[in-house]
DNA sequence: ACTATTTCCTGGATGC
DNA sequence: TGCATCCAGGAAATAG
């Protein structure tokens, strides 16, 4: 599942691949659950205009689009949210269409970039130039105190507090689990009964699970590619996620597993406190 | 202002 | 082999 490394990586991809092309013409599928605009102004948007750059923000895909020629005459925004299965793909024309192909743009290039997304968790949507924001603050390099000040008085579970995008945007099951296992704390503790200590790990735990995992192109659990179709290899460094039962890379207890708010939470019982 | 629960959706795994 | 059932989960909506 995409989270923050892998729509990070993804969207350096995309950007590397398309920034500068522009849209000719766009074709949305009849799935209206996966349009946060109407599929006419989507399409209306997208056609004609350049794509300046790919970013990620959150957990969404960001693409600044300017007019053709004016480099500098900003349009709008394209908002991706690849939810559970989504994928961007660059395609040529000719490759056989994925099932479950929701949009596809083609390119002045003669490539064409489509849409992907089997469960329909996805999200796609045009805003106006430079108005898109996440709804939470940007995980890597967040202001320490800023940090700390986010789970005072909360009184859900860590883990879940992670997993609220209006707190950080970006963090979802994967790396929740891991940076709880590497800051020593077990997801179920009250988010305001951390220590400022407690929320010094937490806080390094995330910057360097969130960069080790970048670095490694992201996790390829359920059926994650990134933009070449090339997977990440993350998932070889999880120490928690999806180990129920295996020993603790640490101390060799078992981890273990149980469910937070529908979510499965993986965590060391020795290790965690 | 929070928190907890339900809903959306399909494919892969499981069980009989 | 086939068919039914369950499960994964991001985030919005709903209820408390």
């Amino acid at each position: 599942m995409p989270e923050l490394p892998e729509v990070e990586t993804i969207a350096r991809g995309l950007d590397k691949r398309v920034a500068g092309d522009v849209i000719e013409s766009v074709w949305i599928g009849n799935k209206s659950n996966l349009l946060k605009s109407p599929a006419k102004v989507i399409a209306k948007t997208l056609e004609g205009a350049r794509i300046e750059h790919f970013r990620r923000v959150g957990k969404h895909i960001v693409g600044d689009l300017s007019e053709p020629g004016r480099k500098t005459a900003p349009r709008a925004q394209w908002i991706i949210h690849l939810g559970m299965t989504g994928r961007m793909m660059v395609c040529q024309p000719e490759d056989e269409t994925a099932k479950h192909t929701h949009l596809v743009a083609s390119l002045k290039s003669g490539r064409e970039l489509r849409f992907v997304d089997p469960r329909r968790f996805g999200k796609l949507q045009v805003v106006d130039a430079a108005s898109f924001a996440a709804p939470g603050a940007e995980p890597i390099g967040a202001d320490r105190d800023q940090f700390a000040k986010l789970f005072k008085g909360r009184k859900s579970p860590i883990k879940s507090a992670l997993l609220n995008q209006k707190l950080l945007s970006g963090i979802g099951n994967i790396y929740a689990d891991e940076s709880l296992f590497r800051a020593g704390i077990r997801p179920r503790r009250q988010a305001a009964s951390l220590t400022k200590a407690d929320l010094t790990r937490l806080y390094d735990s995330i910057q360097e699970v969130l960069a080790e995992a970048i670095a490694a192109g992201g996790s390829s659990v359920s059926d994650y590619v990134d933009s070449d179709g090339e997977e990440g290899f993350f998932q070889l460094q999880h120490r928690v996620y999806q180990r129920e039962g295996e020993p603790c890379l640490v101390c060799k207890t078992p981890i273990k597993r149980i469910v937070l708010g529908g979510r499965s939470s993986h965590y060391c019982p020795s290790c965690q406190k």
